[in-house]
DNA sequence: CTTCAGTGCTTGCGTTTCGCAACCAGTTGG
DNA sequence: CCAACTGGTTGCGAAACGCAAGCACTGAAG
């Protein structure tokens, strides 16, 4: 079910085949920026999505290696899900994807007060904070939780 | 066709929802980095996309505001697509997902020398480099073209 | 010891989208 | 007048989506 030949080897192609479709990245943003980690916590999101779907991308982000599935030592039937480096280095290409429709999509005026204050503090930070975000995340996922 | 509420107002999700599938950042790599603009050039790809999903595609970027459509004076029945400014806004996150790929999936060490090349260069390069080829996209694009 | 809420899913099923091929009306160069 | 080219449409089988229900199991509470 993971490696059917890719359409092409561009590069853009690549990428999209992995994370190419609506609810890939919102996975990981959940995961990047508000600490979601088990399944039950990843359905929240206010996009609803679905169970049979989230399943299916869970499975394919850890076939693809940008997640790791373990057990969690507090109650043996959770699974606890971890960013890998890949994923990891997919925090700026998530912050700058905010950042465009923030600018160039009128919705995005709507975004709540708080949110669009914590979007604007971490673009005008720049670079800077999102190595800083990414070495949390490595502590987090990379350190002991995998 | 166009304007069913958003799912929700999270910038990320806003994105998805203009690209967030398998073709339309296609089209803008083709236009942006190719220099394609007519029907039939974009039907080139390698990744060999069908003339339906091309016609919505293009339909929903001129819907969303990221490209125009104008009469080709050459031929009647041509049709010549035109980037706009928040398409060009783009160009840095299509950059950089075909950078990620690069570095982080395994498939891309199989792209062709030449277009490796073009790529590293283009990375190496820097943010400067994006911004000339935005430069030079806008005078193609919205200088006349349009 | 029994309940009951919580765990990560799986299954069915109707709707939408995809992907392929064929086709089409109009246009242009030879 | 013909052949090649223009930007698409249309039909149809296959795949994916989205919703709701169910499921085997766990752990804490009564």
């Amino acid at each position: 079910m993971a490696a059917n030949t890719p359409r092409s080897y561009c590069p853009i192609n690549l990428s999209l085949e992995i994370f190419g479709d609506t609810w890939t990245l919102l996975v990981l943003r959940d995961m990047m920026f508000s600490g979601k980690r088990h399944f039950r916590e990843l359905l929240q999101s206010d996009e609803r999505i679905s169970t049979n779907i989230l399943a299916d991308r869970l499975a394919r982000l850890v076939a693809h290696g940008l997640l790791t599935k373990a057990d969690d030592p507090t109650h043996k039937q959770k699974a606890i899900y971890s960013l890998t480096e890949p994923a990891i280095a997919l925090l700026p290409v998530i912050v700058q994807i905010g950042a465009w429709s923030s600018r160039w999509v009128p919705d995005a005026r709507k975004l709540d007060a708080a949110s669009r204050k914590f979007l604007r503090e971490l673009q005008e930070a720049g670079p800077r904070a999102w190595a800083r975000r990414m070495d949390e995340l490595r502590a987090l996922h990379l350190g002991q939780g995998a």
